[in-house]
DNA sequence: ATTAGGG
DNA sequence: CCCTAAT
C-alpha cells in the first residue's frame, strides 16, 4: 500500500508578499496540518482566493491580523524551516523588508513585483546590506530604516487605501501583497498548532467539502465536517466558482451543513478537462520569475517626477539595470496571461520609447506626499479612471485637474489552500503558493471600484462624477480583485482531477454540530429512499442560480463572462472581499487522477448504512448505494462495502484500538448481528446449490 | 456496471 | 480510498 502522507495546507486571509516571498508567506501565515493517517489523500489543490480588499480607514484588518495568527505545525517547519533559514534568511531582516510597507507596487505587478519608491546610488549600500541581497534586483530598502515603524502602525496601515487630493498627478499607490509586520513573527507564527487532534484532523476535510460543496446535502455529513475557525467564521462564504454563496443557513449557529458532492459531479470545482493548460503554471517559473521581475522592474519611473536631477541620475541606473534586465522580463513577460501583459503595457505608456521593458521603472517619490510613513510609490497610470490621458509621455500623467491619489497598500488574499505531499521540497511548495498567486493575479483579473459600498460600473465617470474625489467618501473607496471577463484563466486548471476549486471559503463548522439520527422513525421505518432534506438552499439550486440569470449571490463568479450585471463583487458585504478562486496544479503527480478526498463516515452514516444493510444483506451494495446513499454522490457502493469491511472490523477490536470519531457501540453491535446474519445467509444459499453442483460433480 | 477482496 | 480481478 502505497503510503502517502500529506501536509494539508491551509491558508486564510494572508497577504502575497510581493517578492519571492510567497512561499514564506505560507510559512507565517497558514493554518496547516498534518496527517498522520497513512491513508489520507492528497490533493495538492490549492485554492487561492484573492480579495483585492481596500479596507477604509480606520477599519481593522482584524481578519488579516487573525489569519496571520495561524500558526503552523512543527511538521512543515521540520521540512521547510532550514531551507527557510537560509533561503529566505534575508526575507527575515523584517527592519528592511518586512516593514517596508511604504514600498509601492504597481497593481499590475503585485505578484512579483516590489518597486523601490526612492532608487539612489547610495542605495546600493543598503541593498548590500540588507539581506534581501538580489544582486541584480537592484531592490533597495533605504525607506525601510527610516520608516520602519510599530508594528501596530503598519499593520494599522494595512489594508488602507489612502486618498486624498493631489495637485500634480493621479497617483496610485499599492504596496501590494505584503505581510503584516507583526503577523510576520517568526516565534509565533512557528508555533504549533494547537488545535486538538480531532478538529485538526477535520480540518482539511471540512475545508474541502465544504469548498467543493454541491448541492446535495447529507444531514449525515455534518458530523465530520467540523471546522472551528475563528478566522473562517468571518469569511465570506464563497461557493463554487468564486462565487459567494452568501450566509449558509445555520450560519449563525455555527452549524454547517457541508454540501458534499462527489468529486466527479463537481464539475466546475473538479472536472479536470476543463481547467488546463491554459492556465497551466509555468514549469520552473519558481520565485526565480520574481526576482527576474523584481530586478527588472526594481526602478519605476514617476511620470510625475518632478526632481529632474534625480530622475536623470536614476535613469542612467535604470538603463543598465534595464537592459540586463530586459530579456529577463520579456521572457516574463510571456509568462503572463494576457490580461497581466496588457496592465503592463498599459503602465508603460508613459515610456513608450522603452517599451515594455520600461514601463516606468525608476520610481521616483510623488512629491513626497505621502502622509504617515506612507511612503511614495510607483505610479498607475492606467488605473485610474481619468478620463483625460494625454497620449504618451510623461506629460500624459501631468493633468490640470486635481488629482486623486489614491494609496493601495494591499490586496488581501483571504484563502489559499494548498495540500502538498510531504515530501514535497520547500521548492515546490513555493513554487505551487506562486502558481496559485500568478493564476489569480495573472489570470485575468481586473479591478473593480467599490464607493460606498457600490460597485461603480460606469468606467466612463470621472472621479468627480463619482465622488471619488470627494473627502467625505474617500473612506468609502474600495478597489477589489475580480475575475476578468474572459473565461479561460481560472476555470481552465491543469490535471488535477480533484481540481476542488475549493470554492467557497470554510465556513465555521461546529465541531460537533447535532447529527440527526436518521431512525429517528424508528428503525426501519424510515424512507431511507429520501434523504434527509437539508435546510436551506441545496447546491443545485444554487448552480442553477448560479448559470441562469437569477439573482445571483454577492461575489464573483467565474464562469461569468458576460456582463457585469453579475455582481462579481460581494459589494453589501462589509468586508467587502472580491475572491478569486484558483486551483492550484499539484505537482507531476498530477498527471495522473488524484486520490479522492477522505470524506470519513458520520455516525449517521454509519447508521444509515448499517439499516440498509441489516435489510439488504451483504453483497448487495448498489441497492444499499441506492436505498440509502443515493443522493450521497461521493458515496459510491464500493465506499458503502468498504465501509461495512472496516465497521465490521472496528466492531470486532477493542475500543482502544478504534480510531476517528468513535462509532456508538449500539451500532457496532448492530454491524456484528447484521454481519453474522447475512454471512448465515450467505452460507445457507451455498449450501443450497452446493448439493448441486456436488451433485453434477 | 457490480461485486469481492487485497492493499 | 484505491486497484483489480471476476462477474
Amino acid at each position: 500500500m502505497a503510503l502517502q502522507k500529506r501536509l494539508d495546507y491551509g491558508f486564510n486571509g494572508y497577504q502575497v508578499p510581493p517578492t519571492p516571498r510567497a512561499a514564506r508567506s505560507v510559512r507565517r501565515r497558514c493554518v496547516f496540518k498534518r496527517k498522520a493517517d497513512d491513508q489520507q489523500m492528497c490533493a495538492f489543490d490549492l485554492l487561492a482566493t484573492v480579495a483585492g480588499k481596500l479596507l477604509l480607514d480606520g477599519e481593522s484588518p482584524a481578519s488579516a491580523h487573525a489569519s496571520c495568527r495561524k500558526e503552523q505545525p512543527a511538521a512543515l517547519e521540520d521540512s521547510v524551516g532550514k531551507e527557510e533559514k537560509d533561503e529566505n534568511k534575508p526575507l527575515e531582516e523584517k527592519s528592511c523588508d518586512q516593514n517596508c510597507y511604504e514600498r509601492n507596487f504597481l497593481f499590475t505587478e503585485l505578484v512579483s513585483e516590489a518597486p523601490k519608491p526612492n532608487f539612489r546610488p547610495d542605495e546600493l549600500v543598503c541593498t548590500q546590506n540588507d539581506v534581501i541581497s538580489r544582486p541584480a534586483s537592484g531592490i533597495t530598502t533605504s525607506d525601510c530604516s527610516e520608516k520602519v515603524g510599530p508594528a501596530e502602525q503598519l499593520v494599522n496601515d494595512d489594508c488602507k487605501l489612502r486618498l486624498g487630493i493631489f495637485t500634480p498627478s493621479v497617483d496610485v499607490e499599492s504596496s501590494g501583497f505584503r505581510v503584516p509586520a507583526n503577523c510576520g513573527s517568526e516565534d509565533e507564527s512557528r508555533k504549533p498548532i494547537k488545535m486538538d487532534s480531532a478538529s485538526t484532523r477535520n480540518f482539511s476535510i471540512s475545508n474541502k467539502a465544504s469548498l467543493c460543496s454541491s448541492g446535495h446535502s447529507e444531514a449525515w455529513d455534518r458530523k465530520p465536517s467540523v471546522l472551528v475557525s475563528p478566522v473562517d467564521s468571518l469569511k465570506f462564504p464563497f461557493c463554487r466558482d468564486n462565487t459567494p454563496c452568501g450566509s449558509f443557513p445555520g450560519n449563525q449557529d455555527n452549524v454547517k451543513l457541508v454540501n458534499r458532492d462527489d468529486d466527479e459531479n463537481s464539475s466546475e470545482c473538479n472536472e479536470p478537462g476543463t481547467r488546463n493548460k491554459a492556465f497551466k503554471p509555468q514549469p520552473r517559473v519558481g520565485d526565480r520569475r520574481f526576482r527576474k521581475l523584481l530586478a527588472s522592474k526594481h526602478c519605476k519611473i514617476t511620470p510625475n517626477v518632478k526632481d529632474d536631477e534625480r530622475y536623470n541620475a536614476d535613469t542612467e541606473r535604470c538603463d543598465y539595470l534595464n537592459r540586463k534586465n530586459n530579456i529577463k522580463r520579456q521572457r516574463s513577460m510571456r509568462d503572463y496571461p494576457f490580461k497581466k501583459r496588457k496592465l503592463y503595457d498599459c503602465s508603460s505608456v508613459s515610456n513608450s520609447e522603452e517599451g515594455v521593458s520600461s514601463d516606468g521603472i525608476c520610481t521616483v517619490p510623488a512629491n513626497g506626499t505621502n502622509g504617515g510613513g506612507l511612503g511614495p510609490g510607483p505610479t498607475l497610470p492606467g488605473a485610474i479612471p481619468n478620463p483625460t490621458p494625454a497620449a504618451g509621455g510623461n506629460a500624459s500623467f501631468h493633468t490640470r485637474n486635481s488629482q486623486v491619489k489614491l494609496k493601495i497598500k494591499s490586496f488581501r488574499v483571504p484563502e489559499l489552500y494548498i495540500e502538498i505531499p510531504e515530501n514535497a521540497t520547500v521548492g515546490s511548495l513555493k513554487r505551487t503558493v506562486l502558481e496559485a498567486v500568478n493564476a489569480v493575479l495573472g489570470g485575468g483579473l481586473r479591478v473593480g471600484v467599490l464607493l460606498q459600498g457600490k460597485k461603480i460600473r460606469d468606467d466612463n465617470k470621472t472621479l468627480l462624477q463619482t465622488g471619488i474625489s470627494q473627502d467625505n467618501k474617500m473612506d468609502t473607496l474600495g478597489f477589489t480583485l475580480e475575475p476578468s471577463p474572459t473565461p479561460a484563466p481560472i476555470r481552465l486548471y491543469p490535471e488535477d482531477r480533484r481540481g476542488q476549486l475549493l470554492c467557497d471559503s470554510p465556513q465555521p463548522l461546529a465541531r460537533y454540530p447535532p447529527t440527526p439520527s436518521i431512525t429517528q422513525n424508528g428503525g426501519q421505518q424510515r424512507n431511507l429512499d429520501t434523504p434527509p432534506d437539508l435546510p436551506g438552499t441545496s447546491f443545485n439550486n444554487f448552480i442553477e442560480s448560479d448559470h441562469d440569470s437569477a439573482p445571483s449571490p454577492p461575489g464573483m463568479s467565474l464562469q461569468r463572462t458576460t456582463s457585469e450585471s453579475k455582481a462579481l463583487v460581494p459589494v453589501p458585504s462589509t468586508k467587502q472581499d472580491a475572491l478569486a478562486v484558483v486551483p492550484l496544479r499539484k505537482s507531476k503527480r498530477s498527471e495522473s487522477a488524484q486520490r479522492r478526498i477522505r470524506r470519513p463516515f458520520t455516525v449517521a452514516e454509519v447508521e444509515a448504512l448499517v439499516q440498509a444493510v441489516e435489510k439488504l444483506g451483504t453483497g448487495r451494495w448498489r441497492d444499499v448505494k441506492l436505498r440509502a446513499f443515493d443522493s450521497a454522490k461521493h458515496r459510491t457502493y464500493v465506499d458503502l462495502k468498504d465501509k461495512w469491511k472496516t465497521l465490521v472490523h472496528t466492531a470486532r477490536i477493542s475500543p482502544q484500538q478504534r480510531r476517528g470519531e468513535p462509532v456508538p457501540q449500539e451500532l457496532l453491535d448492530r454491524v456484528l448481528t447484521a454481519h453474522a446474519y447475512w454471512s448465515q445467509q450467505q452460507a445457507k444459499q451455498q449450501l443450497k446449490s452446493q448439493p448441486d453442483t456436488s451433485l453434477l460433480l
